[in-house]
DNA sequence: CCCCGGAAGTTATACGTAACACTTCGGCGG
DNA sequence: CCGCCGAAGTGTTACGTATAACTTCCGGGG
């Protein structure tokens, strides 16, 4: 341990395990850094690795990051922990980053909404960069502030402040719903929108309306929650017959509210009403029909974040790119009820 | 910025914010620490001040964190981020955190089960300390070894390397449960039981066993999803008559396979078997019926948790808690069926 | 015999900050 | 008129690491 008078037992400094190892500093830094071949003798090593284990030295990672100017950590910013779609992303960043011996930290954005409070308040470890995902652009705001490269997920790709983008192609999930209630023989749609600020609910609503450009089609919204969306569902279908026979939801969560509504008007799902949803969440299989809906590659578009993340760190401009997304056809949609 | 030879504009330091305002870069340090009152004159403070903001300075992590031998930040240790749960508990605890300068950084330990990976080497910052949350005792060793203060969050509280715990009182949640279950007239139940190795669930199965030592009580293991929990639930209601009328699980998210298994046997809850959850979580009031559970306090949780680490830091130990639960009795429950 | 080169270390320094101890100076009481 | 005190800063150092530059030793080739 290092000399304190006494008491305190602080921990090991490379020059403490130097001392045990009867070797310089130097030499504890260049054989723990695995830096050493050819400069320094296997015996020699060997005794700076007993030394190092019998102290329990640990390096110190501030002193470690002051010096090298780099923490190989980055952040992931999301904009609310509560559905299992961000803890999938972090989980492909997070393998990615320690291939390649980067630790990746996570912020969730207070409530996923609001301009959010400054993501170094909060997780002030020293950086190398920022993924965030899906998070809203007056979010950026504090990141942007700091210069770190940044790399943007499920974003509005035109975000310039962003040295990388890797895109869902949400578009599509969007038209494969919509294809699929067509063949179906849909003609009269709710859309059942969220009220969240995000490029990627932009991206739904402008692809359902594309899409539905001969058809009828409502649009109701609602916060990302099952009561809120059950409600505004609820009030949507209670209007003039003939309803409705589709609801399109932009997230499973809304999905699961709109299958509650029905059940209060007593409608049946899917046999009166289809309902579709986004995301394939576990609360997807968990409810009764199970859903149709779209299910997201959240692994890979952490991966592929993370890999483009570190190419920019490289110097090395990464392509972006656009992952596809797939339909999920499940019980939840049907036929519309003869007319 | 600070004499580089050419091209790259590395970041500006407190001395080329001394230089830019005519000061030393010690007043610098003294003015943007706020502890200058009385030793700096309000106009050179100023001059300070609008130096650092027209260079953008942002001060250095790592060379701060190294000189006070401190990051004021905390590691918050999680099983699983697929439910809201710990996202509640992260929340709670971040809030504490922010309102004593402390920064919270979260990591997820894979899966939720075996041996767990060293969290430290995804979420690699330097920290102060650490709050673990329900996690299984064998996750530990690596948080141990670094010798950081460690505050236990829901669980055995005999585990001695923590610094302090904070629980929950889930023996009480379970005993409500069963309670309620008792008065309805139930006698013949199935624990639907998580398979995964945590104190938490080690308490419900306990408690369980206590309350209902009178009755008839058939225990069956699963992973923590819904369609395994669906699977045990269907094998064990497809014994010999007569069923038992009542299914208590360890987690909503069983609770909900439990209820798919339920109306694949052609059984209604709750008239005629009633089925509990655990937790709380939005997936309860998704599903139909919705689910009698026990509310779990995750933000209060949190912050208490936080509150004693801040304490541990401090010196002062601080008096261990338990929080209480409150059982939700909502539509999944009901008297059993007439024999 | 001398010198060169490689192996095996060591010495020294810089990273950017915070804070202790010191200086300078003007004013004021004795 | 001298000394002392407080206000306003400044010089300096240490935190623990990684690495460039240097030293020392030894064997071998010319």
């Amino acid at each position: 341990m290092t000399r304190t008078d006494h008491g305190v037992p602080s921990r090991p400094t490379s020059r403490d395990v130097a001392r045990a190892a009867g070797v310089s500093q130097a030499t504890v830094s260049l054989v723990l850094g695995e830096k050493w071949h050819g400069r320094v003798s296997e015996r020699t090593a060997g005794l700076v690795r007993d030394a190092a284990a019998e102290l329990g030295y640990r390096p110190n990672l501030a002193a470690r990051n002051l010096r090298l100017g780099s923490t190989r950590t980055a952040l992931l910013v999301v904009p609310a922990l509560t559905t299992e779609f961000f803890a999938r992303v972090y989980t492909g960043a997070a393998e990615t980053a320690g291939e390649h011996g980067f630790g990746l930290v996570l912020y969730p954005s207070p409530d996923g909404v609001g301009p959010a409070r400054d993501p170094f308040a909060s997780a002030r470890a020293t950086l190398d960069g920022v993924i965030a995902s899906s998070i809203a652009v007056d979010a950026l705001t504090s990141i942007r502030s700091t210069g770190l490269p940044l790399v943007m997920l499920d974003s509005d790709p035109t975000e310039a402040s962003a040295a990388a983008h890797v895109n869902l192609d949400i578009a599509d999930g969007m038209r494969q719903v919509t294809d699929h209630l067509l063949a179906l023989g849909h003609r009269d749609f709710i859309h059942l929108a969220s009220s969240v600020d995000s490029w990627t609910f932009d991206v739904r609503a402008d692809a359902l309306h594309r899409a539905l450009r001969g058809a009828r089609v409502r649009t109701v919204r609602a916060p990302l929650n099952v009561g809120a969306a059950r409600q505004a569902a609820e009030a949507a279908l209670a209007g003039p017959v003939p309803h409705p026979t589709a609801i399109v939801c932009d997230d499973d969560i809304m999905a699961a509210g709109a299958c509650k509504a029905a059940r209060r008007l007593g409608l049946r799902v899917p046999e009166d009403l289809s309902v579709t949803g986004f995301d394939d969440l576990a609360l997807a299989t968990a409810i009764e029909p199970e859903l149709t809906t779209v299910a997201l590659p959240a692994e890979q578009i952490g991966r592929r974040g993370m890999a483009a993340l570190l190419a920019v760190l490289d110097g090395t401009q990464p392509a972006p790119g656009t992952l596809p997304v797939q339909l999920l056809v499940r019980g939840s949609t049907a036929p519309p009820p003869p007319a």
